[in-house]
DNA sequence: CTGCAAATTATGGTTTTCCGTAATATACTG
DNA sequence: CAGTATATTACGGAAAACCATAATTTGCAG
């Protein structure tokens, strides 16, 4: 079993439940961090002290207070962390279920599990620690596990991201193309954005161009 | 102080802290529910047996899940129960951040309290129990108190919000035009929906109507 | 009831978006 | 290198959205 925690989260109610279920399984070395910076600092002295910690339970979104802080984010926090302790074990916990981003986390940060927070997520958790305490197997919630594993057959790519940002962001088509002309973006003719969107429609079964950006902001894609 | 304490909320971890917050301020008849449907069941129970709760703790949003529900929204089981218990003290008790929805929970389900999820929610939670318990005062999360006293001098009204609803669903501005008149919504031509949307834009500084929907829905008006 | 102001509706023209077709360019295969 | 598939670009007409102006209706005070 793990002996040294730490958490980032900034809600009080998630300390204190990780608290209580990490006191559960007897680790009583634990601590946590309000603010990603506080966490980061505070892994870099314990891995000085050659007293590192063994686990990082992480939430990803952290709110935005009158403190300036340099690291805003878990996946940030996490990218940071990997680089200098790759052998730590990670377990992302957050309310987040969009596809792309869980995904992301694993390929790219290779944390060792998702849990997500919702009606069940104390269960989650102790079997996410359990199982990572004793293999280097992965784990996620079951919720959204099959959600993960169905790949999307048509891949959205960088530009079409940008097109469905400057569409929420007000931007005209004819200034989009304007934008991609001047700075090189690869597709940039009329037609190309017009085929493009209509793709997007049909994906993921707009009516318009209104509803398509509604639905894609819905989704966290952007 | 309180006798009988019902939370409705999904989250298991904040199920734990309100219930250890309640125990510090002994507190001990305290009864949760991790659907709305559930909530008001008990409630009605409770009323039908002369021994109704004094304290309503709410969350709003819910997640959904395999269940089906009748109330899916804490603002819903707040206005029900506010029809048959009026003297029950109300917390809503949320992550919710946006001026318009907080103020109507004020004004239309006339809450008792709000306290926001955060970095110090706990402590605003007992605060909150506290002036409830021993005066008539509201109780507001001083992060948010401020912003909810600035008025906005422009009114968006009822029909402004279904027609940036129908839109952010896909519906063109001919098809809410159809729906409106079938459904005996007042201003119903197509110039009177153009001119509200045109005011809108105005008002929220939108370059068109995707970036309207945008907006609105970021600021959690749709 | 009359007259005024505000809201709603009607009308017509302009711009933007939408969508099909076709031409051109690019990438990859044998 | 030729051939084929795919992506990109070009063009033009149709639909939807946008916008200004004017006519009509509604609500209300006198």
């Amino acid at each position: 079993m793990f002996k040294k925690v730490i958490l980032a989260e900034d809600f009080e109610e998630f300390n204190l439940a990780v608290k209580q279920t990490l006191n559960d399984l007897n680790i009583v070395d634990f601590q946590h961090a309000k603010y990603c910076d506080d966490a980061l600092t505070k892994i870099k002295r314990a891995l000085q002290d050659n007293q590192p910690y063994d686990l990082l339970i992480s939430d990803l979104s952290f709110k935005k207070d009158h403190r300036e802080v340099k690291i805003g984010s878990g996946d940030e926090l996490i990218q940071k962390v990997r680089e200098i302790q790759p052998n730590l074990k990670i377990i992302a916990y957050s309310i987040e279920d969009k596809n792309p981003r869980i995904k992301s986390l694993f390929e790219n940060s290779e944390i060792d599990a998702f849990v997500l927070k919702g009606r069940n997520s104390i269960v989650d958790l102790k079997k996410a620690i359990q199982v990572l305490s004793t293999s280097n197997e992965k784990f996620i919630s079951p919720e959204i596990a099959s959600a993960l594993h169905e790949k999307n057959n048509y891949e959205i790519d960088d530009v079409d991201i940008k097109i469905l940002k400057y569409l929420s962001d007000g931007t005209s088509q004819d200034e989009i193309i304007e934008i991609f002309k001047s700075s090189d973006v690869k597709p940039n003719s009329k037609s190309a954005v017009e085929k493009r969107l209509s793709k997007l429609k049909d994906f993921f079964k707009a009516n318009n161009t209104v509803h398509l950006v509604s639905i894609t902001k819905d989704m966290g894609i952007i």
